[in-house]
RNA sequence: CGGGGCGUGGCGCAGUUGGUAGCGCGCGCGGUUUGGGACCGCGAGGUCGAAGGUUCGAGUCCUUUCGCCCCGACCA
């Protein structure tokens, strides 16, 4: 590669809009240039590191037995509308039609291609386990695309279906997961496995590949002593006990003349935050029913556990007008005591979700369900009773983890994730089945496993650049070698020419910056494209006959003949 | 989708009470330079996001619309 003929040089003036270190240096060095929001062209150097990373990925899915193949990327809708994931995907996906009239998905994961595939075999348990996977782009017409490479709407992932039986699935899951760490540990990512929600997938549990970084959008918690790591939406942690060995006081109703916060109502009884009754009202749009969930006050709703626990798929706020004209209520005076069965107006019924804390507290205050009148010493069990009993609620920093080590929050980017599927998809689909040994068909047991190539691409220069530009690690480097030569004296150009046949002869991957440029400027650009190491040609040296050698990550230049320089560089 | 901001050469920006578009970087050519982003000269490059309107006249005023960025609800 010769930097004067290269499709897309490096540029010296960056954008003002660039908010996150990746995208500002990929897009300044050559790497990538922005089409529309979310839509990357990636440049003849991001697509080196891009076909790296995808080397580096496909030799441990292969060692792990995982098997590559190509799927379709129009994906026929009828296989989306087979499990009800036309609408309840949390991307939006995008669709096509043909000049038939025929409706397709563009892919935005392939499960039911999968499947789909799968089940045009007609296998028998002799063919299981097995795990197929593919290298494809995936459409996903996100809400908001941001951060470059790190959340886009087309980006190319590796993306693997297992089938197997329950028994065997164990140990299918916990290949993928060696083989991940061994693929980011390869590219030189530090991740924590966390255990996570698996959403609109669909199974019962999965884990997340994340590489720390404030960048990041995934908050997450763990505890050091123990290892336990959970994205915060999932995330459990030991309650501590509050009262609850205090004798019940008898339920009284009282006028309280305060605003609607939690911070009115603490003001007004002069009583801790955590003796509050916290109540706050969704209605599901999915199922049409009210949730009303209940919580300690100095405690959060997590709703994702909600939505779990409640079996509910679109959750949103209830509206005033609901709580007072359906449900007979008052914003900021909601109290699950004598609260409504059902919508007055709509007939959608309540019910009512309690998180496991309110069994730390007792004599709790709280409102009543009419403006400026409040409970006091209301009680779970005694004064109200839960349809659910759950745990709902947020982690917070500084909680004690499960296993009772403290808590701490960390941030990071998503790269990879790994999910159990379970009978999801086999039993929502159709002939989704094998042969047993006693030739009965039985549903079979899946699992599927993602990374995203360009995320990982742009994670690995949050974590690997300094002011000057990236700084990438050796086995993903889009060339090994940053060659310039500094004045246009003909002799240096010959040498510098002569270095740069020897050095590709020797297949060390080499980027020769041959341009008629300034010292200070290939300098800069080196520092930029970051490259691991970098060779200079000068008059100066060429007289001794030598050459100048300098790591990125270090700041020492060394002069070497040709042969050190070999030796060192091979 | 809700909230905020912005659209003027490839990039970053200026453009006053409406008067017919300019600066820096970059790019091309010539020259002087050459160890951390040099300098001189010449030059190319813009339907001012789009459509409609007001006006003798619109980058500027009005309406509509499209795109982009940031914050939030989502995810590899």
């Amino acid at each position: 590669m010769k930097l004067s003929t290269l499709f897309g040089k490096p540029s010296k003036t960056d954008g003002a809009d660039y908010k996150i270190d990746s995208h500002r240096l990929l897009t300044q060095a050559g790497f990538i240039r922005e089409s529309s929001a979310g839509r990357y062209y990636l440049l003849p150097l991001g697509l080196k590191v891009h076909d790296k990373i995808i080397s580096i990925v496909r030799k441990h899915m292969d060692a792990a037995g995982a098997q590559e193949l190509v799927m379709p990327v129009l994906h026929p809708l009828e296989l989306w509308q087979e499990t009800n994931r036309t609408t309840t995907t949390g991307f939006e996906l995008m669709k096509i039609t043909d000049r038939r009239g025929a409706d397709f998905a563009l892919g935005g994961t392939a499960e039911e291609m999968a499947v789909d595939l799968v089940r045009k075999f007609n296998i028998s348990y002799k063919d299981l386990p097995f795990n197929i996977y593919q290298f494809s782009m995936k459409f996903r017409d996100e809400m908001r695309a941001r951060g470059g490479l790190l959340r886009v709407r087309e980006f190319v992932m590796k993306d693997a279906y297992s089938f197997s039986t329950e028994e065997q699935f164990k140990d299918t899951y916990e290949k993928m997961w060696d083989a991940y760490k061994a693929i980011f540990a390869e590219v030189g990512l530090n991740v924590d496995v966390v255990a996570a929600d698996n959403g609109y997938i669909g199974g019962e549990y999965c884990h997340e590949f994340v590489a720390e970084a404030t960048a990041g959008e995934s908050r997450y918690f763990i505890d050091a002593t123990s290892g336990y790591a959970a994205h915060e939406d999932v995330a459990a942690f030991k309650i501590d006990d509050k009262n609850s060995s205090e004798e019940q006081k008898p339920l009284q109703q009282i006028t309280a003349e305060h605003g609607p916060t939690m911070i009115d109502g603490q003001a007004f009884h002069n009583l801790p935050l955590w003796q509050q009754l916290k109540d706050v009202l969704y209605f599901d749009e999915a199922t049409k029913r009210y949730i009303l969930a209940v919580i300690r006050g100095d405690l959060d709703v997590n709703e994702t556990k909600l939505m779990q626990t409640a079996g509910a798929w679109d959750l949103r706020p209830a509206t005033e007008e609901e709580i007072r004209n359906d449900l007979a209520s008052e914003p900021g005076f909601i109290c699950p005591v004598d609260f409504a069965k059902k919508g007055k107006n709509t007939g959608y019924p309540v019910i009512v979700v309690a998180d496991s804390s309110l069994r730390t507290v007792r004599n709790m205050y709280g409102g009543a369900n009419k403006k400026h009148l409040d409970h006091v010493n209301i009680n779970m069990g005694r004064d109200f009773t839960p349809d659910v009993e759950a745990d709902i609620a947020l982690a917070q920093p500084g909680m004690l983890s499960p296993d009772g080590g403290e808590l701490q929050e960390k941030r990071g980017i998503e790269v990879g994730n790994i999910f159990q599927l379970g009978y999801h998809y086999s039993s929502l689909m159709n002939s989704a089945e094998y042969t047993d040994e006693a030739g009965q068909r039985q549903k079979y047991y899946m699992g599927c496993y993602g990374i995203g190539i360009g995320r990982t691409l742009a994670a690995i220069v949050e974590a690997h650049h300094d002011a000057k530009g990236i700084i990438w690690p050796e086995s993903i480097a889009p060339a090994k070698v940053y060659l310039a030569r500094l004045g246009e004296n003909p002799k240096v150009i010959a040498a510098a020419d002569e270095l740069y046949k020897q050095l590709q002869a020797k297949n060390i991957d080499v980027l020769y910056d041959d341009r008629d440029a300034r010292p200070g400027e290939k300098f800069a650009d080196a520092d930029l494209i970051g490259l691991p190491y970098r060779v200079v040609v000068s008059e100066k040296h060429l007289a001794n006959n030598q050459f100048e050698l300098k790591e990125r990550t270090g700041t020492d230049l060394h002069l070497l003949s040709q042969t050190e320089l070999f030796a060192k560089l091979s």
